[in-house]
DNA sequence: CAAAATCAGATGGTATACCATCTTGAATCT
DNA sequence: AGATTCAAGATGGTATACCATCTGATTTTG
């Protein structure tokens, strides 16, 4: 595998991005086996760094290691979703308080733009499109608290829970509801008023664990048993 | 490396362990190089499982990967520290309000045995001992949460501040200060009040910053240049 | 015929070999 | 003498080879 000019990044965290995004996407299914010679022969490489790739997404979540077998896409359990919910709940709050505190004006720029986007596009755009502006929407304000170990959890978090909340999104299309919750939290990001923010984020995300249970299931019908 | 009987655990996490104990016990200094041939020869096993410890240490922080460079031991900058802390003080706080719903009489019962621990040997006990026994009282509050990828953050976390704490901890070593703190605590949780919780974790944690940031900067004197 | 024993293949864990790049210091040139 | 170039060694990245164990099916045996 050097063959080409100048690679980035290292090979295995192109091969987690790769695997991820299948993963984040559906085209690997939870309960899907990754069997490291197979994947490693299919994208071109040698099982080295696709092992570390399979690490390093153990480690965000997404993929289960089983000793002595093959890891597999993670099928979160009911229990495992709640406590991701709690998490990514908790790290949104904390997040957003320190926000009002320390965005820049460009900064809730940028996040008022994005919540424009999705105001403007609700209905016209593509739906997974849609989705990552959404997801953007809650990564810019984690990262406008600025503390990257903290915007660390979050993206950790956001992505355990992509699918799930995908799913949810497609299924409870609610433009009303969206469109005004994140009003809410840029109103409230705009006042720097940590009490209020997170009123409103407690507001938006609050049931979101019902939504996802509910997609969750259905995932878990459908999953190969090995 | 296959001379003795039924290892239980894979290679890598147990070289992961043992550096990671050499680095919170100061044998490993921050900004010491960790070369993989080097380590790797003198652990008696090959560059593949410690190249994978390397990589967990990596991501819980306690190790900083170079491009094209040797690994060294992280030299958390006062800015890295500060957000640490911010972390830890979240996490603290959302988990003893969680302990506050969910924590069994049982794990109460537990936590009070070690914070009597602490009280009764606190001028008698090596402090090494008796800052690994305060870890594990906070350490057991997160667990009381019941919610593991919210403890395993806090664990993460916990190390990442571990010699900060423990040099800062020595240093202004106050047996008035860290009881009754300790007593506050248990005495909200034991009434199950999420209000006062946070109110008690926010008092003992919250001028914790300062204490570290002040030990960290002896380090990074002394420090290694590469 | 059923249950147990066994053997071949598959698979992850570990070790080793090879390669590209970076560092460093000595030799050479101006 | 100082700067520059270039080569040798060191180092991490990647590929391959080997090994122990687990899985599943087939065969053997009661």
């Amino acid at each position: 595998m050097n063959l080409a000019i100048a690679e980035e990044k290292p090979l295995a965290e192109q091969i987690a991005d790769q695997l991820r995004r299948d993963i984040l996407r559906g085209k690997l299914a939870p309960g899907a086996t990754i069997k490291e010679r197979d994947n490693a022969a299919e994208m071109g490489v040698s099982r080295t760094p696709l092992r570390e790739a399979i690490r390093i997404l153990s480690q965000e979540g997404l993929v289960d290691l089983r000793p002595a077998r093959s890891p597999i896409v993670a099928v979160p359990s009911i229990k495992q979703v709640s406590d991701d919910v709690e998490v990514l709940l908790g790290i949104e709050i904390l997040s957003a308080e320190l926000a009002c505190m320390r965005a820049s004006d460009e900064e809730i720029a940028e996040i008022a733009a994005l919540q424009q986007h999705i105001t403007d596009r609700f209905d016209a755009a593509d739906p997974l499109d849609l989705f990552e502006i959404d997801m953007q929407f809650h990564r810019a304000i984690a990262l406008a608290a600025h503390n990257m170990p903290l915007a660390d959890i979050h993206r950790t978090f956001q992505r355990r829970l992509w699918r799930g909340r995908f799913m949810a999104a497609i299924k409870r299309r609610n433009r009303t509801r969206v469109v005004e919750h994140h009003n809410e939290i840029l109103e409230s990001l705009r006042q720097r008023n940590p009490v209020l923010i997170r009123a409103s984020i407690l507001n938006h995300i609050g049931n979101l664990k019902n939504d996802i249970l509910e997609s969750i299931r259905k995932d878990q019908e459908t999953a190969p048993n090995e």
